[in-house]
RNA sequence: GGCGGCGUAGCCAAGUGGUAAGGCAGAGGUCUGCAAAACCUUUAUUCAGCGGUUCAAAUCCGCUCGCCGCCUCCA
């Protein structure tokens, strides 16, 4: 089965056919910088790098441009606000951006093209656009005029009439149509701005897309994602100025991801109800936060609580352990021979093609990792087995790659099992009231508690420590302990 | 008002025509000094409701109810 993506613009999955045989052309809409990344920013940027690195483990050459958008209004107030200028700004939080990446994990863009350094780009082909009539001067603002592109809104599926009857448009007596959209804005006192034959201003927010998406990618190109809420105006805008310029299909497939939402509820600066992504990784790992991201399908909305992130992390957990425990038995001797188990073995064979199944169909991620823990439970079995046999020895192993295999593709099942449950469990040994020496302490009573049938102390350990969340695992080699 | 989406067990969540994945939580068992962890078994005759199409529907169609998003900057 070939693989099958959502496409807005028809409202269905569709067979992915890239314009050139082997390649694929993926832009996606970077952010604004102008303050700290949230947890939205955060989920559509882990989706579209699993669609990155999952499109290249297909076998693609993947060419992925992601923007950085460093010029606009809130920018500029922002920056008005600190007494600087727009630049200080958005470099600021440009490098703030890349840190949020890097510790989600995020792999890097072929291309992070930032706005200001197109401005000859957007130039040309706003002057594209009024040679050919679709946008028009006006005083020192250049608009898109809607009513010439026959094709506007083809993507939200919607009609200039209806639009403008519930609408609340601000009357601009600039604009010819109210729906017509800013590509040049005249710079106002005071505010940055670049030489341009329609005098010094700055470019409107949806032209510099077009602009960096051309130039990297062509004029048609395979993938145009980003999150569900800028399919209009932002990407409607775009499609209408590139289509217009280049009279060409601008994408073929265009993807759009759901909200985070917090209690079922949008998250919005206006309702304060938004997390950021350093708020957010200072309590959970960034594999949980991944993971958690990742075990719902990429359109559907996620629900962010502490109930929905704190089973992510038990889910997670059991995955490591189980992965922790195979490579333990794996150090051990085990019989030469002896037959594999039936059901490890098909589990085990079965793992790249189903993941496969599951990513082609529109990348489902969900469906991927429900997989996995269907495989954790046969490795737990096979694992608790006493004395492994050849066979079921090299399916381990096998089991172990596959795992590493499509965990590499989704940047989740990559740290190394007990290095992962360690750092989990410094974490949250560091939110505890009770010094680690003190529970090392109280472990080793309670072993010699047992050891001299003093069940009555060791319980009384046990109980002590259980009230303070630490739970102990009697072992044969020992107690260890964990942070519930 | 226009456009779109969603409603699957206590919770999270796959499944878009062939007889309900998976996780968390719960119950019983194995193990254990007793527990925990792990393992085994178990937990939706049913997919918001009502009709319709079909040999067959959670899946397609219609209506009703409920929730949400977009139409303004937004991932």
């Amino acid at each position: 089965m070939s693989l099958r993506i959502y496409n807005t613009q028809t409202g269905s999955k569709e067979e992915f056919v890239p314009l050139v045989p082997g390649k694929v052309g993926m832009y996606v809409c970077g952010v604004t910088v102008y303050d700290h990344c949230h947890i939205g920013h955060a989920r559509a940027n882990v989706v579209f790098d699993v669609i990155y690195r999952y499109l290249r483990y297909a076998g693609y050459d993947v060419t992925y441009v992601r923007n950085y958008t460093d010029i606009d209004d809130k920018i500029i107030n922002r920056a008005n606000r600190e007494g600087v200028t727009y630049d200080v700004i958005s470099e600021r939080f440009i490098r703030e951006f890349d840190r949020d990446m890097e510790a989600l994990r995020l792999e890097l863009p072929t291309h992070q093209p930032k706005a200001t350094e197109h401005i000859p780009e957007i130039i040309h082909i706003i002057k594209k656009l009024v040679d050919r009539g679709f946008a028009y001067q006006s005083g020192g603002d250049v608009n898109f005029s809607v009513a010439e592109y026959a094709g506007y809104l083809k993507l939200s599926g919607r009609n200039l009439d209806d639009m403008q009857a519930g609408a609340r448009v601000d009357v601009d007596e600039k604009k010819r149509h109210p729906m017509d959209f800013a590509l040049w804005k005249e710079a106002k006192p005071g505010e940055p701005f670049w030489e341009s034959p329609w005098g010094k201003g700055r470019p409107g927010w949806h032209i510099e897309c077009s602009a960096m998406s051309m130039k990297y990618l062509g004029e048609t190109f395979d993938i145009h994602g980003g999150g569900k809420d800028l399919v209009f105006p932002h990407h409607e805008n775009e499609i209408a100025q590139s289509e217009a310029a280049n009279g060409k299909p601008f994408v073929r497939y265009w993807m759009h991801n759901g909200f985070v939402n917090i209690n079922a509820e949008k998250m919005s600066k206006s309702l304060g109800n938004f997390f950021t992504i350093k708020e957010v990784l200072a309590r959970y790992d960034s594999e949980v936060l991944r993971f958690f991201l990742l075990s719902a399908h990429y359109r559907s909305p996620i629900d962010f609580s502490d109930q929905n992130l704190s089973e992510a992390e038990a889910g997670l957990d059991r995955i490591y352990t189980a992965l922790a425990a195979l490579e333990k038995v794996l150090a051990k001797e085990s019989a030469a021979d002896g037959d594999g188990d039936a059901e490890l073995e098909e589990l085990v064979d079965g793992l790249p093609a189903r993941f496969r199944e599951a990513m082609d169909d529109d990348f489902n991620t969900a469906l991927a990792i429900g997989n996995v823990f269907e495989l954790v439970r046969c490795i737990n079995r096979v694992a608790a087995e006493g004395t492994l046999s050849g066979a079921n020895r090299r399916l381990l192993a096998q089991a172990r790659d596959g795992v590493a295999e499509i965990g590499g593709v989704m940047g989740i099942f990559t740290s190394v099992p007990t290095a992962y449950l360690a750092r989990i469990k410094e974490r949250k040994a560091g939110e505890l009231d009770i010094p680690v020496e003190e529970i090392e302490r109280l472990v080793a009573e309670r072993a010699a508690a047992r050891k001299a049938k003093d069940f009555k102390r060791s319980d009384e350990i046990r109980d002590e420590l259980l009230s303070r969340n630490i739970e102990l695992l009697d072992g044969p080699q020992g107690t260890a302990w964990k942070v519930k």
